[in-house]
DNA sequence: TTGTAATTTTGTAACGATTTCAAAATTGAA
DNA sequence: TTCAATTTTGAAATCGTTACAAAATTACAA
């Protein structure tokens, strides 16, 4: 069985191939990308490929714990496969988003010391170092 | 004049009665709250207000940076009139959202070194202490 | 004070993302 | 092959938000 058919047994999520493809797109790609972006791009191999299959899949795999929501914009829900801690970079001139790392445990919090950490988002919005070349040199 | 009316013109916002009372809800009640929130509490006092008006009111508050949004969860934008950079957490048992600080250059960034950073958001979802005690004595 | 223009508020309709739902298609076992 | 269980699909419903034009309020000059 390959990897990703795999994975997604060990999720405890039969691997139709729908759910690969999406799977595999999101891996592929690490591009964050929303239901519409999702859609739009397998519609290419999958003709008839439902929305409501990349939502209903895209709610399966996060409640699977194999995908993370990101929520860097209040308009748009992205979704990314990389379920490790990490913080996500939106450049507010190419939209892109970046991934990037962080020091967890160096956080320095106050005033919620004693409560119960499940999650940590953290999201940053700016200029990528290439819009801001571009940018320099118009 | 009052403070409040005061910060709002300072902010190239003239003060209408229905602006101040939003405003104040915020600056008061420092709960994050959501439109439907904000609405139906005013609801009381002003009857004919309109929840148009609370869209278009904190769109400039925004606009104008005297408010910032809180997207902690994917389906319900928070507003807060506390603009400085302070991190949220929200409860996933009682649904309060938290404030708490963070040492903003504390924060290890690594991958996007060369990027501008224009504004950072920090958001933890867990378990808060009241509730934590609460479940623990059921 | 009155008239008039500018601004603000309001309510309805439109919109877009997401969910609900039941039928159709596919899969898996007997 | 048959039939039940699962998955996918598309249409309709829902929900938060925005667009828009009319109504109300405010500002100001005559
Ligand atoms: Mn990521
Ligand atoms: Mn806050
Ligand atoms: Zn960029
Ligand atoms: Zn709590």
């Amino acid at each position: 069985m390959k990897t990703i058919e795999k994975y997604l047994t060990d999720s405890g999520i039969k691997p139709s191939y729908q759910r690969i493809r999406i799977l595999s797109y999101l891996m592929d790609k690490k591009n964050h990308p929303t239901v519409e972006m999702i859609h739009k791009e397998l519609l290419h191999d999958i003709p008839t490929l439902s929305k409501t299959t990349v939502y209903n899949t895209l709610k399966q795999f996060v409640e699977k714990g194999i995908t993370q929501i990101i929520n860097i914009e209040d308009n748009e829900t992205r979704y990314d496969a990389d379920i490790s801690t990490h913080g996500h970079f939106k450049c507010l001139n190419c939209n892109k988003v970046y991934d990037f790392r962080f020091g967890n445990n160096s956080l320095e919090i106050s005033d919620i010391e004693d409560f119960d950490f499940l999650q940590t988002h953290l999201y940053i919005k700016g200029i990528c170092k290439k819009c801001k070349y571009l940018l320099n040199t118009k």
